[in-house]
DNA sequence: CATGGGATTGACT
DNA sequence: GTCAATCCCATGC
């Protein structure tokens, strides 16, 4: 199986965040299925790149398709794809994965045995894949870590608002696969804000 | 150069 | 439900 292309990327975030959901994620021996993602934009405050570009957000302007990796509160590193033309700042948060391969390795490093607990959650799935810094602006079509297109039949998504964040917090740029057990707390499926989304072709809402 | 705020998680009340 | 860990980097003096 091909690695998808940096066009795959090249396209407007929201476009690219729902058709991530059900791509498989591959580092080393571990792989996961991509099950949660966020939609960041530059004209967005919650976007890092929005405030233009610096040492930081280099990697968010410039080619799609590669990793943008990040630290969190200190501790943890987060997974982006960049999307949208070169000169554009804007990516996709790779939240949570349905684990595939590796598992075992992905036990011992997280530390904990339940299969759910091992990438649900965008520190999680850093850890559980030994996802770094280092591999910052690597490209995820011919680098160490590459996303592969989905396999089966296009899932369910809803979408719902982003979590953890302060500002833009009113955009539903969230993407889950419905009811699976390994996306990230909380569950949007349920909730008033969950919004489903046709399994295939419209773009996803603005407007909530 | 000092400061403050996170795209989080896990432990605890 | 609350809260601390821990560090990068944008910002302001």
């Amino acid at each position: 199986m091909k690695p998808l292309p940096p066009e795959f990327y090249g396209r407007p975030v929201l476009e690219v965040a729902p058709d991530l959901i059900g791509c498989t994620v591959v580092h080393g021996e571990t792989a996961g299925t991509i099950v949660e993602t966020e939609a960041y934009h530059q004209e967005e405050p919650a976007c890092h790149a929005y405030v233009g570009l610096t040492a930081r957000t280099r990697t968010l302007f410039g080619a799609p398709g590669r990793a943008y990796v990040y630290r969190s509160y200190g501790i943890h590193a987060m997974l982006n794809a960049v999307c949208e033309p070169e000169g554009v700042g804007a990516a996709v948060l790779i939240r949570a994965l349905a684990p595939e391969a590796g598992i075992e390795l992905m036990r011992a490093r997280r530390g904990v045995s339940d299969e759910r607990e091992l990438c649900s959650g965008p520190g999680r799935l850093t850890q559980a894949l030994a996802i770094g810094l280092e591999l910052n602006d690597t490209p995820l079509d011919h680098g160490e870590v590459v996303v592969l297109p989905r396999e089966g039949p296009v899932p369910a998504v809803v979408s719902s608002v982003r979590v953890g964040i302060t500002k833009a917090a009113e955009l539903p740029w969230r993407f889950s696969a419905v009811s699976n057990p390994n996306v990230s707390r909380p569950w949007p499926w349920r909730t008033a804000r969950g919004r489903r989304r046709a399994p295939e072709g419209a773009v996803a809402s603005r407007s909530g």
